[in-house]
RNA sequence: GGAGAGAUAGCGAAGUGGUUAAACGCGGCAGACUGUAAAUCUGUUCCUUCGGGUUCCAUGGUUCGAAUCCAUGUCUCUCCA
């Protein structure tokens, strides 16, 4: 199997901007780039399926660039939906930093990290307009699917040069890196054809690109978010265990895509593990790959290691103790059940502390608490385990 | 500049003087089911010493009684020019 029949099989293309670019990608060494924009400073899941691909097509021979848009990053993409918060200068510099300290060790250091504001800053407006805007018609903006989306809702100006900004992007590293192609997910595929028009209009040459297809979870939802949040690629904002956890739960429909999209495994392995999943779907084996493979990419074999540990002990016992996060606690006698789920911070109040244990939601030490008038002795706290519903489990730390 | 509409719990949205701690939907939390999933079903969703206390943009007022009426302020939106 040729590279890009991979790609193809593993459905991590979409859009591509000439046939041409078949040949190139399976024969020639290409520097290519992918953008992201520093509007926090960590990346989440959502951003890693592109860096899976950055890292595949670095393994193939060709020469990843990342961008990362300190430029971009302050004026802000088009959403289809409404129009941007602004972000500051300062906390746009600050998660410049985060990413980019990120970026480097996702990617071993292999790739070059390079910053838009660096070639923008001194651009002045007028010669802007003169050397980009001048190449680029408005109508071919407006017929562009994100800015014609927006025409209902209003976009603003700012906003709709977003795409002048990324092009200027593409011509400036086709200039002075020879990067020839750029991937993106598919929702900036207007953004890169606006580079590649550029490229040719200016510099007469040709300039590729292609897409990468949305993720999205059985519900049809974005891929990556855990009750809403967003999974962070830094385990101080999100704990290894909980990608793990998260992609453990992946749907049966979905989760040979994402062994495709998300891992290195070959196509045999995950054809064995499609059959598996198909003759014995109760044993999970192609989610706990899945779950194990993606932790050990982002952070490592220990930290996956231990993900799983983690994890089959609360499918066993109910909860882990490893990872198990503590609450400290400072009392003098014993303690009524209601007052100790609140300063356990288990609950928020006492009153909804007494709905959880009506509700036969709260356990200590695995043993189901029935009485809202219980009381537990001082000396039983230490190391206690509370419990609430499947998820949350927290130890005691006694102080005194 | 002219005219009008609105601000209610995490969100959307009822309620226009009293049994309204505030319908309903979504979301959240818990329980059942299950393959650690989804779907479904059930309960719950301000605080509480369980007596009660404090809520409907803010401040003041009318009233026995206000989310509901009045005044002022703040913010949002729509239409016209």
């Amino acid at each position: 199997m040729k590279f890009y029949e991979e790609l193809l099989w593993r459905g991590i293309v979409k859009d591509v901007s000439s046939p041409e670019l078949e040949d190139k990608l399976n024969n020639e060494s290409l520097t290519f780039y992918i953008g992201t924009d520093p509007t926090a400073d960590s990346l989440h899941i959502g951003h890693y399926a592109s860096f899976v691909t950055t890292k595949r097509l670095a393994l193939y021979g060709h020469k990843p660039i990342i961008l990362i848009g300190g430029a971009t990053g302050l004026i802000g993409d088009p959403r289809p939906s409404a129009e941007r918060e602004i972000i500051s200068k300062d906390i746009v510099e600050k998660n410049i930093k985060g990413l980019s300290a990120q970026v480097d060790k996702l990617l071993d250091g292999k790739a070059e990290i390079v910053n838009n504001y660096d070639w923008t800053k001194d651009v002045t407006y007028l010669d802007f307009l003169r050397d980009i805007g001048k190449y680029i018609n408005v109508n071919y903006m407006l017929n562009k699917d994100i800015i014609s989306r927006r025409l209902e809702t209003g976009i603003t100006y700012a906003e709709f040069s977003y795409t002048l900004l990324q092009g200027f992007d593409f011509l400036e590293l086709f200039r002075n890196k020879n990067c020839v192609l750029q991937a993106a997910g598919s929702d900036q595929w207007g953004n890169i054809t606006t580079g590649i028009e550029l490229i040719r209009k200016i510099e007469g040459k040709e300039a590729y690109g292609f897409t990468m297809p949305l993720i999205l979870d059985s519900n049809g939802k974005k891929f990556g978010k855990s009750e809403g949040n967003a999974l962070w690629l830094d385990k101080n904002k999100t704990s290894p265990y909980k990608i793990y956890q998260y992609l453990i739960n992946s749907d049966d429909s979905k989760v040979i895509e994402y062994l495709k999209v998300f891992t290195f495994l070959s196509k045999e392995e995950i054809e064995k593990l499609e059959k598996e999943t198909i003759e014995h779907p109760e044993h999970r084996k192609a989610q706990k790959a899945l779950a194990y493979e993606v932790v050990k990419d982002i952070h490592g074999k220990e930290e996956a290691e231990a993900a799983k540990k983690t994890s089959e002990d609360v499918f066993s016992k109910g909860y882990s103790e490893e990872g198990m996060p503590s609450v400290d606690i400072n009392i003098d006698n014993d303690i009524n059940i209601l007052d100790l789920l609140v300063l356990a911070m288990v609950a928020p109040s006492k009153s909804e502390a007494r709905r959880l244990i009506i509700g036969n939601g709260i356990k200590i030490n695995g043993e189901r608490v029935i009485d809202i008038n219980t009381i537990i002795e001082k000396d039983k706290l230490k190391n206690m385990v509370i419990s609430k519903g499947k998820k949350i489990h927290i130890k005691i730390n006694l102080i005194k």
